[in-house]
DNA sequence: AATGAATGAGATTTCATTCAT
DNA sequence: CATGAATGAAATCTCATTCAT
């Protein structure tokens, strides 16, 4: 955001105007009439804080990024005994805060998705900062599994991509469930936490009979 | 398409080019001059053929989607010894659809991708299509299933999901490798088939000591 | 212009609108819907055709110029007596090509006095072909001048310089008195052309008794 | 200016700065955001002394004429001995009054090409004030010339007429060197000064020899 | 009087779609 | 059937001017 006073309260209704669009439609779909319509300012306001649509998305990312990303409690896991355990609490939060913060969750996976098909200059700026995000979550995950004594044969790497598979696969049925059924309560999404732990589980020990 | 008589030459060459435009920029950053030139016919013949914009994009889907799932060839794993070897070999034989129809696939994984971003008519076409396909995919695997005797207390529906949640990220991996590095032959992405019977292993045996 | 096929009438059309537009009210203050109004086209086709604004100044640049000093016939004046003679003569034909083509000439003249208030790009292309228009027309003097015996103590630079003067000074005044008179023929002016002769008089005999 | 109080600080700053942007970039290129913030004034004061940007230029360009033509010492000259000791000690004059005020100079320069430009009311407006303003530059030379004697068969308007041309072109000289080499003292310009010297010297003499 | 955030009319540019040939 | 020049609605962005404080 540049240099220009502003009015702390319309900026919050463009952001998250911005978020809930770009997140729904992505950029090239989200047009700035509507944004400004539905954020209740005019035209102009938007462009005199953001200077251009790119900067609003830069501005929006920045925010959905910094929201979700200064909050999130490592403790919760920390002390888990074991790594089902362990990467079942996490989703268990990340679930949680997807549910607190449905519309930034969206925007970012959106986001992530979105990145090839931005204009060259927002494309290049994307990059950069989802590197940075999925590094962050790389050694989350990387801190928790230094722990772990594997079986003789498994390399760490290997056991990281399927957990991290199956994560994933995961977080994107909560997305998807979330939008779907219109889900605000981790209760609601309790199946998908019991869903992860006995895949998590099956990793362990794996699906065929000793 | 319409009912109007084609040039199945012509037919064949917007058909291609809109395959590779839209796989690689999407429904809305690809211009329809864009494919009318790369095609070689004019703008008024690629609207005569196919209505639309949305409407080309449709017929493309439709030829994808056939000429990669009417040459598979299910004899090729179905008599494997064990999942993994199953799982691993069915890969295999998917990276190399992936090589010998890279626009396809492509184009395909993209329109999964974006399919929540297009015009509404086009978005509710294109979601009957994708759940068909996403159906006919869980067969194969499921059938593979059947025959495999599991661990007690493992669900055959967590086990089709981590399955399904390795192999999903390897494919993501290959089409990247094979975008960023051009990789035309399968043994230029053997490692990935490595990766992935390791990483099957560990989930036929889990990653913890017994 | 870019590749794409035009039609000459059009093209036409919009390079005079252009040319009158530009010469009358700079590059800032002509709106391209104007020029698309006045052209009878449509404004996409103002952009099909040249690209953007500034793209059409110059190719409207490039029309002017080529229009006036391909038509030069300097045979007009090669085989005069004197300089006043000479330069006389030069400027009665240079003031019927500015009756004969106004809207050329005046627009050259806007062009060369805006263009340091052009955006940055235009500024930089225009102030390159200015330089080259300006040397051309000093050649045309220079050449007349070699014939010339100078009185003892007068430098060819200094005269070169004072008839410069004093021609363009008649030239500017050419161009307000068609453009608020409406002159249509060389008679109507004919008085300038007493006036430069009876100025250069002074200039080759000065003005002090002797 | 309207019939507000005003704080003449403010005043003088805002006008200082609109004269250094206008003259520089011309009126339409001029952004009043720019001139407001460069001033240190908020840009609503601006159109509260001002009424409109319109007004602004209006009153920047008396506020140049004024200072310029207030102080005109026409003693400097008027004991001169020829007409070209006068006309070059007049235009050194000049010359150091634009290095002392070069953006009232430019200003005003500017102003005069400009003028077609603007918009109706401005140009109008402008349009009576510039003539006022050469009448007067013409009263002082027609003062000097009243003393001289002519050669026989020169009209008095003729060399008038060339004596203008001359000068006029040295002063946009003058302008050019000093924007270009920011020039600050007159005898980095004594170049031009004796140019014009000789140059007046042919005007008197005539360059053809006796 | 003074502010500067806010406005919105208006400017340039893009591109799916049409239609005369 | 085939063309591609032409269209104009819609998008992004600018900036003089206003007005609540």
């Amino acid at each position: 955001m540049k240099d220009v006073t502003t009015d702390p309260q319309k900026v919050e209704r463009i952001l998250h105007t911005a978020m809930v669009d770009f997140g729904q439609q992505g950029f090239l779909k989200t047009k700035t009439d509507d944004i400004a319509a539905q954020a209740g300012v005019s035209k102009g306001l938007l462009f005199h804080y953001f200077g251009s649509k790119q900067g609003l998305y830069i501005d929006t990312y920045h925010t959905a990024f910094d929201r979700l990303y200064t909050i999130v409690d490592q403790q919760v896991w920390t002390d888990a005994t074991s790594l089902t355990d362990m990467v079942t609490r996490a989703t268990r939060y990340k679930i949680k805060l997807q549910l607190q913060y449905p519309v930034e969750f969206r925007f970012l996976m959106q986001a992530y998705i979105d990145t090839p098909h931005f204009p060259p200059r927002l494309q290049k700026e994307m990059s950069t900062m989802m590197q940075r995000t999925q590094e962050i979550g790389n050694q989350y995950i990387a801190g928790m599994m230094q722990k772990i004594k594997l079986r003789p044969g498994a390399r760490m790497a290997d056991v990281l991509a399927v957990v991290n598979a199956v994560t994933s696969s995961i977080m994107v049925q909560a997305e998807k469930d979330i939008a779907t059924h219109g889900y605000t309560k981790i209760e609601e999404l309790e199946s998908l936490i019991e869903d992860i732990n006995r895949q998590l589980t099956i990793v362990e020990h794996g699906f065929l009979p000793d």
